[in-house]
DNA sequence: TGCGTAGATA
């Protein structure tokens, strides 16, 4: 812990009176520029940096500087620091300054908790489109979906105009909940400002709204309408395809996309940044799709393809497609070699996608050895035991499946349950 | 000087 106070006092009772005069420095000084070129390549030299600067010359400190370690804080997941960069700022008599406000509150949502967050968010008189935008970023990324959505109602109701930024969290929160009514109410609001058709990232997750709610047909036509598109655009268009079993349109529109690299670059030498070079996401949705309809030697060409032509490592999340793909067509012998051979540590997904398989083409072999190794690795759910139970029954193995229970008993934990009462809290 | 979008199983 990088100590910048000796007694870290509670940044949000704090009633520390101001002791420097708002603005001090129109411009960033030199230290600032400092810190805020430390802020990309090492975080960690920003927080130093700024310690340094606290001890040897207090009145250096400006909002720009309180800014940048916050920042940094955020960045390296330090909530010490950032709660006493936070106490720092009440202390100095920062607390006015918005910007500090909104990075503060970002800190919150990185390093602790969305309360934390909100109490932020609360204290803040003047509350502008950043400030609800950065709450409602907070609770997505905290997994709290109906939450955000609820609170970009709030931030209407309070009159205060949503922008673009705002726009794209809202639709990534319907996204998550699959509330197709609601993201095509957002899609309406964003029509009636034809500059926000210009910005990217918003229609990317626009498309993306679309495809997790099932309207295949209107991403398309958003995909299409996208003149400028990037590698986030297409992906999102090929994993809504696979997810939907249109594998082969997924696979033409990866295809259509080579296409478009390789006559791009035989067009003229100067355009590199002009290509859409496939990345490990991007492969993930092309694993999918040959998974979801079967091909298995697509996919294993696809796979090479990935790392040979594109140079990409293999993540987990690739082996775990290509052992779906051996595995839904029952080539259960070549999934569990294929799994043997990988060569970082397989995880419970994968595990479990091998036992649901030996249960759906009745291997009891194989569903033993994946319900051994899920107990190994500590992340056997009790779905797991019955699901290997089923195939002793299945097989009329009676005596392996009385043991199995037995055992499921002996290790039992109390069973828990949730209930979603009405659609505002997740 | 502050807020943003894609990604394996069941």
């Amino acid at each position: 812990m990088i100590r910048f106070l000796h007694k870290v006092a509670k940044p949000f009772t704090s009633t520390a009176q101001p002791q420097i005069n708002l603005p001090k420095h129109l411009k960033p000084t030199r230290i600032n520029l400092s810190l805020k070129s430390y802020l990309k390549s090492n975080p960690i030299k920003t927080i130093l940096l700024f310690s340094d600067l606290l001890k040897k010359k207090i009145s250096a400190v400006d909002s720009y500087s309180l800014l940048y370690v916050i920042k940094a804080c955020a960045k390296k997941s330090l909530g010490t620091e950032g709660k006493q960069t936070h106490t720092l700022v009440i202390k100095l008599g920062y607390e006015p300054i918005i910007f500090l406000q909104t990075s503060l509150m970002d800190m919150y949502a990185a390093t602790t908790n969305v309360s934390d967050v909100h109490k932020v968010f609360d204290e803040i008189p003047n509350k502008n489109v950043v400030c609800w935008t950065s709450l409602i970023s907070a609770y997505m990324r905290n997994q709290k979906p109906y939450r955000a959505i609820e609170i970009f109602r709030q931030m209407q109701m309070d009159g205060v105009e949503p922008d673009q930024v705002t726009f794209t969290v809202a639709l990534s929160a319907c996204a998550d909940i699959g509330a197709l009514d609601k993201g095509v109410w957002i899609h309406d609001l964003i029509s009636r400002k034809p500059e926000f058709s210009e910005d990217l990232s918003l229609m990317n997750a626009l498309v993306n709204m679309y495809v997790k709610c099932g309207d295949i047909r209107k991403a398309m036509l958003v995909f299409d309408n996208i003149r400028v598109k990037d590698v986030r655009t297409w992906t999102s268009m090929i994993v809504g395809y696979a997810l939907h079993g249109q594998a082969e349109e997924a696979l033409r529109l990866f295809s259509a996309l080579e296409e478009q690299n390789k006559s791009r670059s035989s067009q003229s030498r100067g355009t590199k940044d002009q290509l859409l070079v496939p990345n490990d996401a991007m492969f993930i949705g092309v694993l999918m799709a040959c998974s979801h309809a079967g091909m298995v030697e697509e996919g294993k060409r696809y796979f090479r393809t990935m790392i040979e032509e594109y140079g990409i490592k293999p993540r987990l999340s690739h082996f775990g497609c290509m052992v779906d793909l051996l595995c839904r067509l029952g080539l259960l012998k070549e999934a569990h070699s294929f799994i043997l051979a990988m060569p970082i540590q397989p995880n419970a997904v994968i595990w479990r996608t091998l036992l649901g398989a030996s249960g759906v083409h009745g291997n009891e072999e194989l569903a033993a050895v994946a319900q051994s190794k899920l107990r190994e690795l500590n992340a056997s759910l009790v779905g797991d035991d019955v699901a290997l139970s089923n195939i002793y029954a299945a097989k009329g193995m009676w005596e392996e499946k009385i043991m199995l229970r037995h055992e499921m008993t002996q290790r039992r934990t109390p069973g828990c349950s949730s209930v979603e009462v009405g659609k505002l809290h997740s």
